[in-house]
DNA sequence: CAATCTAATCAACACACCGTTGATTTATTT
DNA sequence: AAATAAATCAACGGTGTGTTGATTAGATTG
């Protein structure tokens, strides 16, 4: 059991670097941050910085992942709905990018890399494949195009929502994108 | 007319060092590439560089912005023409980036920042909003959204496309967006 | 052509951040 | 209380930065 509980001193630390980074990159893009800011940010020895990551790009995509990981943990439920429900994932999805505002919209915007908005389309292309399942009448090719669209319009549209203050409800922001990816223009 | 012809020297000395950038970025991204390594790229001196850029990031604006004026100059026939025709825009917007597929990858590549996408996605939009003016029916806010989802959505199939090697024409590619923003996966 | 700009080169500078090391202090676990 | 593991600290050589002043080479004009 020595590795399951890490030791707290651990936690701390990567838990005042990673606060310090998003607070930085909230101002610039991490291509601009240094080791030496962040770490005077969380009051923490440079060395110890390098005792985790190799530089604030290893330190992001750890941000990255652990987000990744806890939102599929909770969507875990809405999975294993027997009738996986599209719109209801997708609302959860919203909530979810909404509790976690502050991170999202950083990790979101122009001041990351590209790495979770890939790993946000990835997991959204997934969810409209099984919703769409295979029709005879499209190509292989095309599907995938079609589910590329699909999956990076949405985080689009999370995008401008974030940025935008979330005015529009969970809810109502994933029957837009029901609306937008089965019938396009023509559902409105 | 002493500035509308600018030194050959500067015209040559500008190539080299986007040439250089874009080389260097087809194998790490924008954030890792040093001034030093542009310039013995371009055999340029250090000093030449600072005398024209700020720094990698100023260059790889230049570079976005060149862009974007050829492409809305060659563009402007398109715009021209009184019947705004959305699928021969696109279409044209596509044999362009076909055309300047190298640097076009590496701009809308993971390597590169968001800047040229951002570009790009603002000018597929005002097209949306041309071609599809106000419905009485959608709120404005709606709206927005839409023009947003389809226009991300398009530069998401151009980045796809990019990266497969453009095995479909441009025309069908502009027909697949119009598929897809006009009627969604009911298209299929 | 010669004189005059103007751009590019070169060497050198102080500076900041980097990535690592070895020794020391502090916290956690047993 | 002893053993283990993490964080601190000071210091290191190394690399890239951004700027400067003097020099060389190229372009432009009379």
């Amino acid at each position: 059991m020595s590795d399951k509980k890490q030791d707290g001193r651990i936690k701390y630390t990567k838990m005042v670097l990673r606060d310090s980074l998003i607070a930085l990159m909230r101002e610039k893009p991490i291509a601009k941050v240094t080791v030496t800011e962040i770490c005077q940010g969380a009051d923490i020895n440079r060395a110890t910085f390098y005792a985790h990551y190799a530089d604030p790009f290893a330190l992001l995509s750890s941000i990255e992942n652990e987000m990744m990981l806890d939102i599929t943990e909770k969507l875990g439920d809405a999975f294993s709905l027997e009738d996986t429900d599209l719109p209801a994932i997708l609302a959860r999805v919203f909530e979810y990018i909404k509790e976690n505002s502050v991170v999202c919209s950083v990790l979101l915007s122009d001041m990351s890399d590209t790495g979770f908005q890939a790993q946000v389309v990835a997991m959204l292309a997934k969810q409209f494949i099984v919703e769409w399942t295979t029709i005879k009448s499209i190509s292989r090719e095309d599907a995938e195009y079609l589910y590329t669209y699909a999956a990076i319009g949405c985080v689009g549209l999370i995008r401008k929502w974030l940025t935008e203050g979330m005015k529009k409800t969970p809810e109502s922001m994933a029957e837009l994108v029901m609306k937008l990816s089965n019938r396009g223009y023509s559902a409105f």
